[in-house]
DNA sequence: GCCTAGTTTTGATTCACTCAAAAGAGCGAT
DNA sequence: ATCGCTCTTTTGAGTGAATCAAAACTAGGC
């Protein structure tokens, strides 16, 4: 990434969405642009150390607007809370660590649209497919191997 | 499907997994069976009908012990409560309706083990692939084009 | 028929998020 | 520079989905 493509600044960004730029949003959208895949209570917590004052509920707000006008994306990993990321507009796909939770991003598998065919054709009118792939990352695969297979009565 | 693999009776079902037969676990075994793609208080709902005094917290712990032993799977489209089938083991995928809610499942796409593998290694070690496609169900897609493109503020 | 580990009931509690009303602040127009 | 309209934020309450915990019950091996 050179400097030409870097994120822009949080004013331009949030102005160029059609949303009013106030220090809540600005505050978030520097919290999500160092936290890839944050979850609103720790964007909350990054925003209130620049505005002391902000409401947790303002960062709801923020963020649903960010959604909304296409500036963040959520997603939602099974049994976790919702995660927002700048990166939109990409069709990227995650992996999410089933034994830290850490979460990365994947690129699409298939070219720029992937799988958006099953198999046969369901009648469904299909728009977006989302995939979510699950297994270790590198530090808790390494940790598993380190040691015999895990034996759920003994810690 | 054939009267040869027809989905086993619950008993057995419930039995061949580990676990003990009770009389909310039989129901709850077969409402799954008549609901495909079923939320917890659907589940309950069913499960009453049939047994008057079970408690919602029965539910919820047999749906856990069913997805524990194997008998059943948890998914979670964002935005919507757990949904349990009891088709496991087969990896397949769902689609989900953006505009109802219909959940209807899909084959694998590439062929049994599908998206397995990311485009570029990640250094997760990856065990499952979860893929799920939104779009209309074909009632709401007809419904969506028998009238003009929708106008938000006119309902 | 007992006994015990596994189940269910009852009731409280959590978490992540949403709703609503009142107070406050951007920013385009004057 | 000020005004004023609308959008934002604060404050405080409320929700749905699910989990935790302890006491009462029961399936099924002996």
């Amino acid at each position: 990434m050179t400097a030409h493509d870097a994120p822009p600044l949080a004013e331009e960004a949030i102005r160029g969405a059609g949303l009013r730029v106030t220090a809540p949003r600005r505050a978030a959208y520097d919290a999500l642009a160092g936290l890839p895949h944050a979850r609103a209570d720790e964007i909350f917590e990054r925003v209130r150390a620049t505005i002391p004052g902000t409401s947790l509920q303002a960062v709801y707000n923020v963020l649903g607007d960010f959604v909304d006008a296409g500036l963040a994306r959520r997603i939602e990993p099974s049994g976790q809370p919702g995660l927002f990321e700048l990166r939109v507009g990409d069709n990227h796909h995650h992996v999410v660590c089933t034994s830290c939770g850490r979460v990365d991003d994947i690129d699409c598998i298939v070219g720029e649209a992937p799988c958006l065919h099953p198999a046969h054709d369901t009648g469904f009118r299909i728009q977006v497919a989302e995939v979510t792939f699950w297994g270790l990352c590198p530090d808790c695969a390494a940790a598993a191997d380190s040691r015999p297979p895990s034996d759920p009565d003994r810690p």
